[in-house]
DNA sequence: GTTAGCACTCGTTTATTAGGAGTGCTAATA
DNA sequence: TATTAGCACTCCTAATAAACGAGTGCTAAC
């Protein structure tokens, strides 16, 4: 069977209906509120035709129906078609924010919970070809040396190194200009023991330290890997009731104060090209477990060449995915506006 | 009335078992498992008083006993005079992870809240005399400087500048003279306007940077001054019936979402004296509104002279007052340990 | 002082009922 | 042939009632 006009109008009322109220929508509903004037026997009929071509359900006969994850599969399918040209500006506030990224990040998470009324996370941006724009120690005192690592995209990080040994002002100079003939400009990929060992042998003395240097660097890169992601509104699954009930509740809320199994769901698979843009996952349809009873959106952004971060929407099925679509898209264009400007 | 030997048995009987049950006790339960040998005629006489005397309280007539905050109050305070000793060895997993502060006070926070069931927060501690060990300008490229900042208790701070003029070296160089002969050693309340403008006065061409990197430095010492709480086990409130209906546990979860009214609650007043050591708040005595339905013990760590930090439990307030507090106590005991062995 | 006994209270559970929203089907209608 | 009015039927929900039972307070006897 075919989705008639006829249908096709019947099913979106349903959907957006089911979207407002959260209750099963019967066909008397259907029949009064739409433009199609049938009456609500005819509109009968035809929602049995839908059924069976499983787009919509009943909880129990006698009820309305409700979407299945099919029909909300096919309405967000025809969202994405049309330009919803929905406007929130968030820019004037977002430039004030750009110094600090993560700062930034965290406010949108906050931004886009409290306009929703659903959950939101962000990943930081996360570089996937790390090139070392400088490294620099200094010696705090007699045992301690300070590391200072600068990676492509200005992410600083620093690390205190216990050394054994007294150390010098000589051997910091020397590490120093060791360090960064060898290091700088290298993409963290090619640090290999090659060039660890180069430098060790032109360390000379100083190898033990350097190799405490380099264990550190290691570290402090291994850690830049890891993805973060910034929360926000977790407390507003509660409001919706179909979520609200303590089991399920508990495991989504878990899943988010917890954070590692956001990872599948926005950390993932960014560099591949077809997970940019704008994606919906219903029910089922998520990578996480917990999540089997919501609705997820994310969309990509790009700060700079190659660098990708995800921000995503996490509410019942029933979203507004219209909002959600139109908001991150427009949140999009505006971050682009904005990477685009500094740099 | 003063509270007769018997009266305290009864009292104890009933805490006891309505912190496991969390359902009303009747005079029947206590008659049959305590070793009293009374009947339950007589435990109602004695329950009676309890009640007038404002220990005990019924939910509804023809309901058993539940503590009132007065009862939890006196049971926890007859609590504190015992030597309890249950021990929980934690510091060997502890002593792995001493390298970082931060990741050692996360880690404790989850351990806590996995084995007690409970909500867990711990702050980081704060230093409320820091002094400058040094300040390090360098330059990334024609209009960046990277200024890290170290501070007493070796917190590191890096903040990028960025700077209209072009930089030489010299400038650079120069300023690191001038800002350390300035300002390392220094209290950071000790920087006022005075300070500011000698060193102006002394940078000469440079004072429109030095302009901004003293901004910086004061951005980042502001940053270093908000207090970070590190929590787990949120959902765990949902486990408890009494707390986990969604209004209550919205508010709840809210407030540990947002972290900042926690301030309140682990964060104030640290350096006054009679806020250290094991602390218990039971109902409106948390001066947290979303709490007034829980308790919250907290307990008051010192990782070296004079610098604290807290750590605080949040439970229902049939909560195992006698574990958490022995929890409490044990942490803090081989938390004293590491800190010790370390300087 | 303690306890057995008993009437009474009141929340909880279970059963019953009434109401109503919504359906599917059939037959009449345009 | 497509639409619609009508009606019997389903089944959820809310309301009401009844049965239950845990627990109490009080009294009177031990």
């Amino acid at each position: 069977m075919e989705l008639s006009e006829r249908k096709i109008k019947i099913l979106q009322a349903i959907i957006r209906t089911y979207l407002e109220t959260g209750e099963p929508v019967g066909s008397r509903t259907i029949s009064k509120d739409s433009d199609l004037n049938l009456s609500s026997a005819t509109i009968r009929n035809e929602m049995a035709d839908l059924e069976e071509m499983g787009y919509i359900m009943q909880p129990h006969t006698s009820a309305g129906r409700i979407p299945s994850d099919k029909g909300y599969r096919w309405y967000v399918d025809s969202l994405m078609t049309d330009k919803t040209n929905e406007i929130i500006d968030i820019k004037q506030d977002l430039e004030d924010k750009a110094g600090k990224i993560d700062i930034l990040l965290q406010y949108i998470a906050k931004l886009l919970a409290k306009d929703t009324n659903y959950t939101s996370m962000v990943t930081k941006p996360r570089y996937t070809h790390k090139k070392i724009k400088f490294v620099q120690l200094t010696d705090v005192d007699e045992h301690q040396i300070l590391a200072v690592i600068v990676i492509e995209g200005n992410i600083i990080k620093n690390k205190l190194i216990n050394v054994v040994e007294n150390i010098d002002k000589e051997a910091i100079l020397k590490m120093n200009i060791i360090l960064n003939t060898f290091l700088q400009g290298l993409d963290i990929t090619e640090i290999n023991m090659q060039v660890i060992a180069n430098m060790k042998a032109q360390a000379g003395n100083y190898a033990t330290i350097l190799s405490d240097v380099l264990d550190a660097i290691a570290e402090v890169i291994a850690e830049a890997d890891n993805i973060e992601i910034y929360t926000s509104g977790a407390t507003n699954i509660l409001k919706y009731p179909e979520l609200s009930d303590s089991e399920k509740a508990s495991e989504i809320l878990y899943t988010f104060e917890e954070k590692k199994q956001l990872t599948q769901l926005i950390g993932d698979r960014i560099s591949e090209e077809e997970n940019r843009g704008i994606q919906v996952y219903i029910g089922d349809e998520t990578p996480v477990e917990s999540m089997k009873d919501c609705a997820v959106v994310t969309a990509t952004y790009e700060i700079e060449e190659g660098v990708y971060g995800k921000v995503g929407i996490v509410g019942p099925k029933r979203m507004d995915y219209e909002k959600v679509v139109a908001t991150l898209q427009n949140l999009m264009t505006q971050l682009d506006d904005i990477f685009k400007e500094k740099s």
